[in-house]
DNA sequence: TATGAAAACAAGGGCTC
DNA sequence: GAGCCCTTGTTTTCATA
């Protein structure tokens, strides 16, 4: 069951999912808080693991990671060592940065970036070299219309 | 052109997308050098805008988001006035944690958390009376393979 | 001369009352 | 909500390769 939240965790949640870099003491001033209660409810947040970790977000093209593909898999195979195989191929590949099992005719979705798309499709054939084949398709995302890592703080009835 | 990295960058980068929350002595411990160099790297990569921004990840079977959405969308609407209003309602709606509009037959992929199948159908009742109708697939996520924001530090050639 | 080690200062976090 | 102490970030100086 999920955490109770008050209104002040929410602002504190929406905002250390903006911008974590804040010290404290700014953090309470734009929330219009003291410092101790907010301090309380950060730790109190982290130890009931609703903040799971901290991290520096990096720019895609800074690092000339210009492509980004959505892949979508349809397998014929399901035995639990395909599957292990499989999933520990898409954990060891740095370039797939998110990688979900569906419900429905699309088996997986992946999602990849790679500095090019010749740069996909050696990930590509690497990745089918490793783990037999399967049924792929392949798209090229053109731009990035919406990206964030802030999650939806939903009221809880 | 992307910013020039040589190894330490790299390291620093690693560590930072891996965990921000360490203090730069510590953070310099753990690489194996000192208070300084990392200090000036680490200004060196904001100011050349490769580190964006720092935030806190928050769990979100926690936050009660027990679902994960895939949403496919194929439109025939490809004129500048629908378009801004499709991304505004994107933009505006939190429970839409990405969008990217593709090459290719499906013109647009959107990540939807919900705490619920049920309140996936709300948003997806909401959205199509906000900005017209659409070919819409939508497929439950079962499993999250891999989720991570950390993006792969490819060497320069 | 450019780079890293180290030390000094100022500021902010962590904790108590 | 105010205040303390001590860790940490930030800057400067010094040594070194």
């Amino acid at each position: 069951m999920p955490a109770a939240l008050d209104a002040l965790d929410r602002k504190i949640l929406a905002a250390l999912q903006e911008d974590a870099s804040r010290s404290l003491d700014q953090l309470a001033r734009d929330l219009g808080a003291s410092k101790t209660p907010v301090w309380n409810r950060i730790r109190k947040l982290k130890d009931a693991g609703v903040i799971r970790k901290e991290v520096v977000l990096l720019d895609p093209d800074a690092l000339g990671l210009d492509a980004c593909f959505f892949v979508l898999i349809r397998t014929s195979e399901h035995d639990a060592q395909w599957l292990d195989r499989f999933m520990a191929a898409l954990k060891a590949r740095p370039e797939v940065v998110e990688a979900h099992r569906l419900a429905g005719d699309i088996d997986y979705i992946l999602k990849v970036r790679v500095p090019s798309p010749k740069a996909y499709d050696d990930f590509y054939r690497a990745l089918i070299k490793e783990v037999s084949i399967f049924n792929v398709t392949s798209t090229l995302s053109m731009e990035e219309i919406k990206g964030t890592t802030a999650l939806p703080l939903v009221e809880q009835a």
